[in-house]
DNA sequence: ATTATTTAATTAGCATAGCTAACTATTATA
DNA sequence: TATAATAGTTAGCTATGCTAATTAAATAAT
């Protein structure tokens, strides 16, 4: 359990960027949550919906990778937006195991609707920022999915 | 503060900053709390004794208030601190309803060890980057943390 | 002073989402 | 053909969100 003491160098500033962001991101999609809430959607079910919106229709394992978790955990997830109607699945014609899910006219609908709620309430708060601030946002979103990319 | 018509120029970027955000948000803890696993403490719990840790004994409510959770949620939060033997308790002088939580110090050790685990693997990937994108995540994290207060 | 109201915290019960382990069905390989 | 690998699902555990209802204490009203 003892940490190797001849691990990485860590400066000080980076720590401190990696923590604050650590504890921004919670407390933001905590906030978030409220609103995905009132979709009747949660936030895991809207991300990956998002993914099927935006990318195409995708295999289970391919959604999973994408969202960066378990297949289990995204088997269960298609579940529930199956049983929304939000997502249709058919099985595979060249691999008759897996299974090809892709969102419905509802799902769509319902996404856009999820994206102008958000409006309502975050890209509200966001417009009252100062233009560069905006700007850096949108930058740092890119940022920090490639971070999450990189984390071992 | 912004002119109107500025702000109606940013409503698409705004969005478009919400939508990212949100995605980057949730790609990037769901990394993070493969780490915290290993801890044997999940992400709220931790993110509650890194409050008491830095922030000083507070009662129930206000630790539900700094993590933006309902009295219920930091009930149970708080509940396994306690089983842990990572936090303490005691009823307050003034008021006998109210309890103060505060770190033990296997709290502040476990948390000092956790937040060097943790961040580790994320600061390192940040280590990594441009000093300038380094030194734009500080200043994006706190935005974040403005951004997730004023939504409503 | 007594009663009513508000407040702090907890408990109970529900849902989502993460995981691993174990299973079925299919495909690929030895 | 027999075995191994792969795609998904199911079962069962944990952690975290919530609301509603309860208990106890403090405050306000009568």
């Amino acid at each position: 359990m003892q940490a190797p003491l001849e691990r990485k160098f860590l400066s000080d500033e980076a720590v401190e960027a990696a923590d604050r962001l650590h504890s921004a991101a919670i407390h933001l999609l905590r906030r978030l949550r409220i609103r995905d809430r009132e979709l009747g959607i949660g936030p895991a079910q809207l991300s990956a919906l998002s993914v099927l919106v935006f990318g195409g229709p995708k295999s289970l394992a391919a959604l999973a990778a994408a969202e960066q978790v378990k297949a289990p955990t995204m088997s269960r997830i298609v579940g529930g937006l199956l049983q929304a109607k939000l997502v249709q699945r058919r099985t595979d014609r060249q691999d008759r195991r897996a299974v090809v899910i892709q969102a419905t006219k509802k799902g769509i609908r319902v996404l856009q609707e999820g994206r102008r709620r958000r409006v309502a309430a975050l890209a509200a708060a966001v417009q009252d920022l100062p233009e560069k601030d905006i700007v850096q946002l949108l930058d740092t979103a890119q940022v920090m999915e490639y971070l999450s990319r990189q984390v071992r």
